[in-house]
DNA sequence: CTTGACCCCGTAGTTGCTACAGGGTGCATA
DNA sequence: TATGCACCCTGTAGCAACTACGGGGTCAAG
């Protein structure tokens, strides 16, 4: 398949397969005499892989060695849930902290009761850390 | 008071600060005769307010409004509150799907035994996309 | 024979910084 | 007086993970 279909397959911009070929996560494929890229069902796989890990928010250099474990399945797979386990943490920490940050900025928004600038309470909560009830990042 | 003290004062990186001028986010300050930048409390409170911001995940384009309404306390605050509501929207929704990110996640790792990568439920649940419970991005 | 959809490559832009390299300034100490 | 050191200056390049060109080639239909 072209480039064009397998985008359409796996939901990937065009640019995007061809910069995971250019850094290395996608082996480079076969071409056709007028030099198109022919993907298989091995690349569209491979490519699945990195989107969905990439959707889970894996970085580029998790997902190297995550394929680095598929393509070597006699390995052990710790490693793989350990880049999993440190990845879940991660997201963990994420929401707590987008969570603190929810409140205060609910908390600020709150006390706005319209009017001019000078008497904005969102403005005058920004300007002063002070104000805040939760100790955000 | 000089760069470095600024820096201490706001607890922003040097290089940060001197960013922030060139991209217009903070006025020039003077300079000494050694061609030092001078700083002064306004710009202290500037940059406090910028801080403030970006740690609340404001982006430097809605920073720059909100700015531009403190600077102008005539002005209707509509826009502070329209900004940040809409702030608060998208990080309720980064929270929402960072759940169900996490769901995922601790479900993938929980089937996970150890053993070869042949047979690792991390690798395998990466692998396919059918396999999720919650739609995620 | 031309129109349009598709493909190629290479490079530059995005966001919000951070990290040099290569130099100048200012003060204390040997 | 020299010299070491902390601090400051500018300009440019790097980071992640793409995205968006610009300027061209290919190919089937009308």
């Amino acid at each position: 398949m072209k480039i064009g279909e397998l985008s359409r397959a796996t939901g990937t911009n065009i640019e995007t397969i061809r910069y995971y070929e250019r850094i290395g996560l996608l082996p480079a494929p076969g071409r056709t005499a007028a030099n198109y890229r022919s993907y298989g069902d091995a690349h569209r796989a491979r490519l699945a892989f990195v989107r969905h890990s990439r959707d889970l928010g894996f970085t580029i250099e998790e997902i190297r060695s995550l394929l680095d474990l598929s393509d070597n399945p006699t390995r052990e797979c710790d490693e793989a849930d350990r880049i999993a386990t440190r990845h879940l943490e991660q997201v963990q920490e994420k929401i707590t902290q987008l969570s603190l940050l929810r409140d205060e900025l609910a908390r600020i928004i709150g006390r706005c009761r319209g009017g001019i600038a000078a008497d904005c309470r969102v403005i005058e909560a920004l300007s002063d850390h002070s104000h805040c009830e939760n100790a955000h990042v």
